[in-house]
DNA sequence: GATAGTATTATTGTCGGACAAAAAGACAGG
DNA sequence: CCTGTCTTTTTGTCCGACAATAATACTATC
C-alpha cells in the first residue's frame, strides 16, 4: 500500500517570508540593504500589503530585518548574538532545564575557553578582559550589576579565545546563569569576593599565556557557583528562572 | 546636564506579541492550550484583527505558538529544539563562522558528553545509541543519509548524557557540521568506514561504562573530521555553508 | 554656495469591512 | 457507534482609508 503525505499548504505570508529569507541567507540581499517599501513588495509578489506585513513580522521576529529606531525603511540585518541567545534561553527555560544542567555545561566549556584565551589572546581582547575585571572590582554592590559583571567577564574571555561559535554557544548559558545568579548572589555572602579573586587569577594567567593555570582557575571559578547555590539553599535540581525579556 | 533617551515607540503589534509571550513564559498559558480566535483577541486587546495577526506572526516565528497541520486554532507550544537550533545555525552561518570554529567547538564539547554518557547512560538511551549505530552501519550510501546518521549518533549520545542543555547547545553545531560534511564526505573516501568504527568503539565504551575510553574515542572521532576536511581539500578557514532551511 | 527652515511626498501603523475556503461542531440516519 | 450532511466559526486574503511621521524637495537667508 502506498501512503501519501498530507499536502503541505503554505499560507502566502509564509511563502513571502521564506522567499525574502532565502535571498538574505544566500547573500543576494546583504546586510545593511534596505527592503523596498511594503507597497512595492506587495506589487512584486502580487499579494496584498497585509500579507506582506505579516511576512515582515516573521522576518523581524527572526531578526533578519530590523528597523533602526526613528527610521522608516526595513533594513537587512544579521541576527545579533544577544537576540538569538535570548530565544535559546527562553526555550531552555520553557523546557524546565535545571540549574544543575546549566552549571554542568558551563563547567564543561568554560575551562577550555579560558585555556584557548591564554594560548592566543590578542592585545585588544586582553584589554577587554582587564576592563571587565576592573569594572567588576570597582562596583559590584547591586546584585544586578554584579551579575552582569560576571557575564561580561565570561564574554570577554570567550572573545579572547577567538572562536565565535563558542562565544555564541555560551551566550544562552550566560543568560540562564544570570537569571539564577540574581537570586543566589545576595544569599551567599562570600560569593562576590570569591568571584573577584577568581577573575583576577584567570586574567593574570591569560596575560601570562599560562594555559594550565587559566584552565584550572576557570574550573574553580565555575565550581564556585555550585557552592554558592548550595550555601544559599537553592536546589540545583530546580528549574532555572526564565531570563528577562527585553 | 541630564540627557534623555529617545522615547521608545512600540507599535501595537509588538505590544500585543509581548503581552501574549509574557503569559506563555510565566506559564499562565500552558503548552497545548489553544489561543482564542483572532476576533476575540482583537476585542480583548481592543485593536484591529490585522494588528493581532501581525502579533501572531511574531509569536509563530518565535515558535511560541503553532498551528498543528490541518487544524485551525493556534496552540501554545514550547519551541522545539530543532527550530531553535535552525535559527542559531542560520545566525552562525551569516556571521561567516569557519569550519575550524565549528570543529574546534565540537572537539571541545563532545568528548565530555561521551564521558557523561558512559558514566550514567540508562537502558533506553543506550538502546537509542545502539540503533543509531546500527542504522549508520546498515546504510550510509548516500551522502545525505550518511551525514544524517552521524548527527543522529551525536544526538543519541547527548541524550544519554542526561543533560538537555548540552543536547540543545550541540544541535546548532550539528546542523553546521551536517552542512559541511555533505560537501566533504564524498571527497574523503576513508571517512565512512572510519566513522562506523568510531561509533562502534564509542558505543562499546558507553555500554561498558568505560568513561575514559568513551572520551578518548569520541576525541578521535571528532578529530577525524578535521582530517577529512584536509584530505578532501576543504579549507578549514572557509566559512561554513548555511544549513538548509526546512 | 552652503545652511537652516519649510513645504511636499512617501511610507508606515492602524483601522474598518468584506468574502471564499476550510475546520469545527451539530445533527440525522444507518 | 460510525457515517455522511448541514451550519457555524475561524482563518487567509483582499480592498480601501487615514493619521502620523520619516524622507525628500524646495526656499529663503546669510
Amino acid at each position: 500500500m502506498t501512503t501519501f503525505a498530507p499536502l503541505p499548504f503554505e499560507p502566502g505570508y509564509r511563502r513571502v517570508a521564506t522567499a525574502i529569507a532565502t535571498r538574505i541567507l544566500d547573500r543576494t540581499l546583504r546586510e545593511g540593504h534596505s527592503l523596498p517599501p511594503e507597497a512595492e513588495l506587495a506589487d512584486q509578489f502580487a499579494v496584498n500589503r497585509s500579507t506582506i506585513r505579516e511576512a515582515l513580522r516573521e522576518l523581524e521576529s527572526a531578526e533578519l530585518v530590523t528597523r533602526r529606531r526613528g527610521t522608516k525603511r526595513m533594513v537587512v540585518t544579521r541576527p545579533a548574538v544577544e537576540q538569538i541567545a535570548g530565544r535559546v534561553g527562553q526555550s531552555l527555560a520553557l523546557h524546565d532545564v535545571t540549574v544543575r544542567e546549566v552549571w554542568q555545561t558551563l563547567e564543561l566549556i568554560e575551562p577550555p575557553i579560558a585555556a584557548d584565551a591564554a594560548s592566543h589572546a590578542e592585545a585588544t581582547a586582553l584589554e577587554a578582559i582587564r576592563s571587565a575585571v576592573a569594572r567588576y572590582a570597582a562596583d559590584h554592590s547591586s546584585a544586578q550589576q554584579a551579575v552582569a559583571g560576571v557575564a561580561d567577564f565570561f564574554r570577554a574571555v570567550a572573545i579572547a579565545s577567538g572562536n565565535r561559535v563558542l562565544l555564541i554557544t555560551q551566550e544562552p548559558l550566560l543568560l540562564l546563569l544570570v537569571a539564577a545568579l540574581e537570586v543566589m548572589i545576595d544569599r551567599a555572602p562570600p560569593a562576590r569576593a570569591r568571584i573577584a579573586i577568581a577573575q583576577q587569577q584567570i586574567l593574570a594567567a591569560i596575560e601570562a599565556h599560562d594555559v594550565v593555570t587559566a584552565r584550572e582557575w576557570m574550573g574553580k571559578h565555575v565550581r564556585d557557583f555550585r557552592r554558592g547555590f548550595e550555601i544559599s539553599g537553592i536546589d540545583v535540581d530546580s528549574p532555572v528562572p526564565a531570563p528577562r525579556r527585553d
